[in-house]
DNA sequence: TTGAAAGCGATACCAC
DNA sequence: GTGGTATCGCTTTCAA
């Protein structure tokens, strides 16, 4: 690889020319400028971003930490970070953790040995994740948190509006003349704490404060939504509508009610969150759509403003509204031939 | 961040002793090499990889690019080289192009700049890519293509054997008594084509020498599988079994038939390639899988062996065997109410 | 308008 | 066993 001294010589002019022609830091005469572009383009030429780095101690990347790309909703938030740092001339080290800690230890490591220029953080909030972000903050290295969980304190954020996911499914129920509505609920999480607190908001609209039916799941897989819908086909509650935490809850449940000889939505209207499975399974899944690609390029936008410094002062939380996007798998009450208390 | 010399100050030696000291690189007494541990551990002391890599020539960070994060695919093969990475202490920069010509090209400059020690070549044979990967060659950067096309020439690659893939989706719907089949191709895809080889060599172990149906799409999405579905639901062609070229072809065939009133497997017992939707659609659908992420850990074995030079002379190919995962989708062909010729 | 030279933080060779 | 120092490729004063 050609150096900055080959093209000098090339050129017939000192480094430091070169150096001002490349990063236009200075005026040059036009037919030195010339002379000095046509060695780049003749030898090739590529600066060498270690040296730079090293001198500028700016490495000109960012690091995105995430704890999977299996999971759809990642790589989408990962996508909108990666284009918006594309267009900035960063490029994005991709950090997946696994949210294994010794994993996450030695990420941190390499954030601080690589000098990164700031670091996006997707990840639900482990120990290790906080000793990370306090790791972080005490070498000023700019930070922003991509719908992480709130005990990330003194932190920018990028969150979607849990509560509104929540509301927004519960609406399409009630629009679509639900009364009686029963929600999944994942135990110990917020996220679907905030969610259940929508369905409330929304109920009250409607004169009521609480879901008929709330199911517990102990976590967001699928295996426990398919648990649940067997036990919801053995007890046939009398409910017409029902909202899952997530979707791999609502393809769970919906498989199991299946299996158990019922339909969705003949017999229970179904509304599942964050509309990544949503589209494949049959019938169609209404489900509320969280916008990860459009969290990833504001993360990153509020990344850069921390970084050059045109954002300061106090940690900022961005709250992006969710939308529904309605499938097959709601159908209007009456059509149901579940008793109603209220019929 | 504490340099060097601040550990050396610290310690009361050289920079030198330092150096041998984190590197192991010669030997040190015990009790110097004690002080400047203690040292180290007491500044928290990184040592900077800018300057490190400026020095060596090498950045400990190898690229992967991909077309695309969000097909299920390339997170897999990702998290293969990743993994594979980080244990052997790469840190992995991802590349995700879009299959953009004017990202390619960013790219391919980003790599020689960044001094990337190797990089992983996902993607399909555009021209762009075809010239990164001359340029990399030019500039002796080791490089393994995984699941790329074969008009990459002269370089290690790691792929699945498509032939074997429809010969395992055929070979699944013959053991399940079906005679009669059909198969969804893609025009102008070579992976398509070495599918639908396999399926031919699967069907001539029965005496048949080419399928009894091959529908055409345009390419490999969901759209074109439902228009072929829909087709196929108008003609009813008198075949009880259907291999497509991969799964999104199969979900929107799938979907036609419902919409059409038919249902699978009731009507056509169907199988697809990849199974990376395969869980989502119901019945689940049968499939053929390919390793993506087995793919992803021999890409990055191959690379290593070609950086520190245990692997040296002639591109080597490495073929990785798919695997058939059942479903629900097939069902023996005496089921089906669909007429046979020969029955 | 341009050049000389001092580092950035580490590695590694050559002395002692 | 340990220290001094040239060097990696580049940016950036300071002079001229």
């Amino acid at each position: 690889m050609a150096t900055i001294k080959d093209v000098a010589k090339e050129a017939g002019v000192s480094i430091a020319t070169v150096s001002a022609v490349i990063n236009n830091t200075r005026f040059v005469a036009k037919p030195t400028r010339r002379r000095v572009l046509d060695a780049v383009e003749k030898l090739g030429y590529q600066p060498n971003r270690m040296a730079r780095a090293l001198k500028k101690k700016k490495s000109q990347m960012i690091a995105h930490i995430l704890p999977s790309v299996m999971n759809p909703f990642f790589p989408a938030a990962l996508k909108g970070v990666e284009d918006a740092a594309f267009a900035a001339g960063y490029s994005v080290l991709v950090c997946n953790t696994e949210a294994s800690p010794e994993r996450i230890q030695r990420y941190t490591d390499l954030l601080l040995e690589t000098q990164v220029d700031g670091v996006v953080i997707t990840s639900p909030g482990l120990r290790s994740i906080h000793e990370m972000v306090e790791t972080l903050q005490r070498n000023k290295i700019p930070m922003v948190v991509l719908s992480g969980p709130r005990s990330l304190q003194n932190v920018d954020r990028v969150l979607v509006d849990d509560v509104q996911c929540g509301y927004l499914a519960a609406r399409h129920l009630l629009e679509t003349g639900h009364e009686r509505i029963g929600f999944i609920q994942v135990r110990r999480s917020t996220t679907s704490k905030h969610r259940l607190q929508g369905v409330c908001e929304a109920l009250q609209e409607m004169g009521t404060a609480v879901p008929d039916l709330v199911l517990e799941a102990e976590n967001f897989t699928e295996q426990e939504g398919y648990n649940l819908g067997l036990n919801f086909a053995e007890q046939k509650p009398t409910i017409t509508g029902l909202v899952a935490s997530n979707d791999m809850l609502a393809v769970g449940f919906s498989e199991a009610l299946h299996d158990a000889g019922l339909g969705i939505p003949q017999h229970v209207s179904l509304v599942g969150i964050d509309n990544t499975m949503a589209a494949s399974l049959r019938p169609r899944l209404s489900s509320v759509a969280i916008p990860a690609y459009d969290m990833g390029q504001e993360a990153l936008r509020r990344l850069l403003a921390r970084m050059d410094g045109s954002q300061t002062g106090a940690p900022l939380t961005t709250t992006l509204n969710p939308a529904i996007v309605k499938g097959h798998s709601v159908i209007p009450v009456a059509v149901h031939p579940v008793p109603q208390r209220h019929a």
